[in-house]
DNA sequence: GCCGGAACTT
DNA sequence: AAGTTCCGGC
């Protein structure tokens, strides 16, 4: 099953290291982790299990093993590694199954908006199923974590690498190359990569694979959101030769399998070869799980293919990544600063449109599990609708594993599918009306307390001793649950099908209509409504992604504006100054179009004007748009708010919020009852959190913009055009960098 | 076994 | 930043 070529790593280099963090050059045992998960060979050291994402180590020592030869580190030994297992908890990217020897929960959501940002979560719900566990049934979720793209899969290698060149194989190697220069000799990747080889050879596993794992080839097919269709990506990166493939097609579904294997990771971002140097940055910043406080990088665009040098991306092509990209943002909760790149872009709210909701059903009548044989897996999982919701747990290995489906409903995903934005024309009507719901209560970070079995210890999360580390860890979650699929899947859901609509507007540039709001938060001020619609929002969204910082930030004043205007700018503190880069507010755009980057300097520049704030310019195209919309498109400026109140409205909730469970948290020694109190009360709370970071379903409506997807060739020619210019714009960006 | 602090390494 | 190593405590 495994493709030769892809030795092992299904993971494409880029993947690794989603961050820029710089520490992190090498694989990161989650990363590691997965990767065992996913290879038959290695079932009988390690394997899914359990609830979605649940794995058990089977072989302490031997996961202990690969482990230490992966990274050259001959002590290893199960103790160790699990200490590192144990940061993980901090930052949601891993929790304990309680109970249960040796068996660990992945946070899904987390690690996909960490490295992927360009996956929807949100439609499939910022709920990354959480519990599924990559599997190789491409039907769970839509969204597939690991985005095991074998090799083979992929074969994007070649077929993938876009012009741009997008990984190349060599890279890959290089990547694992890296690892393998242990004293001993012995590669530890080739135990590993090898897969057969190695750990066939150790384990005499493989047998498994019969058919249906596929290795976690098959089974992993890649998941790409579907927000973004595969299709979507290719195209942004160069796309694989999928061509016709329109995906709708397929299913009547349409929505999407994928046709083939796609992975997640087809778009890689790194140009070719040069690959490494875009690594630096991070799609997002936002999206690092620690809070840097400085921008020091800038965000993703720069690594966005678009920017590298080495590819030249048609208009379309970029206003795709960056619809995608904003909606991540959105969606996910991304700091805004992901679009300083952008100054001029809007930034398009999801707003759910009901129709985009509807989708769903389609989908799911798509088959839940998409044959691998054909595509790959696309699956999502659709609608939620009725119970279904849920995943399978993926397994690794086809079949067998399933010990229990446990799982419960996450719904996580949702996996609109169709709403990509690109299939613009093709978005055909969904009707279903997709109803996101929520899941269960999320059980969230507190879920690893609650789940105390046996254990009466809490686990103290982190915040607090002091370690340094700790702080810094626990800032970065600020809210979110694990497990909490809920989360995701409820926002995602309604947010996929908003952005179809949305996102891709014709031209592309969203309007956004701002209206006044005082009373939802106390703090905010300003709302901002959507004009479509805007359903609140329910979504999750992951709010981990904000950094702490901001949340912290917030507290100390988190009032800044008075209600509906804007004040973007007077923000003393530090971390003020790094929103208002982010929000800066633009330059006045002229209405037409704006060019992308009038103000752009360097990224450095104090501030490049951000059009945060859009105001709703007055386009014809916007018939699509909800009648609100319309409405709302009367009142100019005023109306406009900077995202950034947006966002920090969402973040003075979230702090507010994390605060309190940190406060809790934090007091560890609290006697039982309380905690026991707590921790119901944790499930509340988390449930909150989520709705806040996606749009809180009380109050804030997200940005309307205009996403009429027919829209006038005029508004195409005119998007086109700035896109150009951005791109162009863009390049000599990056010269500089 | 598991947890998490602390110091240290990369 | 992301572990690694050590370790006391439950």
């Amino acid at each position: 099953m495994k493709t030769p070529g892809d030795t092992g790593f299904a993971f494409p280099e880029w993947a690794y290291k989603p961050e820029s963090s710089p520490g992190s050059r090498q694989i990161q045992l989650w990363h590691f982790i997965l990767e065992l998960l996913r290879k038959e060979e290695y079932h009988d050291v390690i394997a899914w299990q359990g609830d979605y994402g649940e794995f058990v180590i089977k072989d302490p020592d031997e996961v202990a093993r690969l482990w230490g030869a992966r990274k050259c580190k001959p002590q290893m030994n199960y103790d160790k590694l699990s200490r590192a297992l144990r940061y993980y908890y901090n930052k949601r990217i891993l929790h304990k199954t309680k109970g249960k020897r040796f068996t660990y929960k992945f946070n899904f959501n987390k690690l996909v908006l960490v490295n992927y940002p360009f996956i929807d979560m949100g439609s499939t719900g910022g709920s990354v199923p959480q519990s599924a566990p990559p599997v190789p049934t491409g039907a769970g979720t839509h969204f597939r974590f690991p985005p095991s793209t074998p090799s083979e899969v992929l074969s994007p290698n070649e077929d993938l690498r876009s012009p741009g060149g997008m990984f190349s194989s060599v890279a890959r190697r290089m990547a694992r190359g890296s690892v393998s220069d242990c004293s001993d000799g012995t590669s530890v990747n080739s135990e590993i990569e090898e897969g057969n080889t190695g750990a066939g050879e150790e384990r005499g596993e493989r047998a498994v694979s019969g058919g249906g794992g596929a290795g976690g080839g098959a089974g992993y097919r890649s998941i790409i959101h579907p927000r973004l269709s595969h299709e979507t990506l290719f195209r942004m990166y160069g796309g694989p030769g999928n061509p016709a493939g329109h995906p709708g097609s397929r299913g009547h579904t349409g929505h999407r399998i994928h046709p083939e294997p796609l992975s997640p990771f087809p778009v890689s971002p790194l140009p070719g070869p040069g690959g490494a140097s875009l690594l630096a940055p991070p799609l997002s910043p936002a999206l690092s799980m620690t809070p840097t406080s400085h921008l020091a990088y800038t965000p993703s665009p720069t690594l966005s293919p678009m920017l590298g040098s080495h590819f030249s991306f048609n208009p379309e092509d970029m206003k795709r990544y960056l619809q995608a990209h904003t909606q991540s943002v959105y969606n996910y909760g991304l700091s805004p600063r992901a679009f300083l790149q952008y100054p001029n872009i809007v930034i398009p709210q999801p707003h759910r449109p009901a129709a985009d909701k509807a989708g769903l059903t389609a989908e799911r009548g798509a088959t839940e599990r998409v044959e691998r044989a054909t595509t790959a897996g696309g699956g999502e999982r659709g609608g939620e609708r009725g119970g279904d919701r849920h995943h399978h747990p993926p397994l690794a290995h086809s079949t067998h594993h399933h010990p229990h489906l446990p799982h419960s409903a996450h719904p996580h995903s949702h996996s609109h599918p169709i709403h990509h934005p690109l299939h613009l024309g093709e978005e055909p009507p969904h009707m279903s009306p997709f109803k996101f719901k929520l899941q269960p209560p999320p059980l969230g970070r507190k879920q690893r307390e609650g789940q105390i079995q046996s254990k009466p210890r809490q686990s103290s999360l982190s915040s607090g001793s002091g370690s340094g580390s700790m702080s810094s860890t626990s800032g970065l979650g600020s809210s979110l649950s694990f497990g909490s699929d809920l989360s995701s899947a409820s926002g995602s859901g309604l947010i996929s099908a908003s952005s179809s609509t949305q996102s891709l507007n014709s031209a592309g540039l969203p309007k956004i209509k701002v209206e006044p709001i005082s009373d939802i938060e106390s703090e905010e001020e300003v709302e901002v409504t959507d004009i479509s619609d805007e359903d609140p929002d329910e979504r999750d969204e992951e709010f981990e992604l904000f950094s702490p910082r901001h949340f912290r930030a917030c507290n100390h004043h988190h009032h800044h504006h008075v209600n509906g205007t804007v004040t973007t700018q007077h923000q003393p503190h530090p971390d003020e100054d790094l929103d208002e880069d982010v929000f800066k507010t633009p330059a006045p755009p002229p209405p037409g179009l704006m060019p992308f980057f009038t103000s752009q300097h360097t990224q450095s520049n104090t501030h490049r004007g951000l059009p945060t704030l859009k105001c709703e310019p007055p386009e014809p195209a916007e018939s699509n748009t909800s009648p609100s919309q319309t409405a709302s498109a009367g009142a100019p400026q005023t109306k406009c708010i900077p995202l950034k109140l947006r966002f920090k409205r969402r973040w003075s909730e979230d702090q507010r919020m994390e605060a309190s469970q940190e406060e809790s948290d934090d007091k560890k020694v609290r006697p039982e009852e309380e905690r026991e109190r707590q921790r119901q009360s944790n499930g509340q709370m988390e449930i909150e959190e989520d709705g806040t970071g996606s749009g809180e379903g009380e109050s804030p409506p997200p940005l309307a913009y205009e996403g009429s997807i027919a829209t006038p060739l005029a508004s195409h020619s005119r998007a086109s055009a700035e896109l150009h210019r951005a791109t162009a714009q863009l390049s000599l960006e990056n010269k500089d960098c």
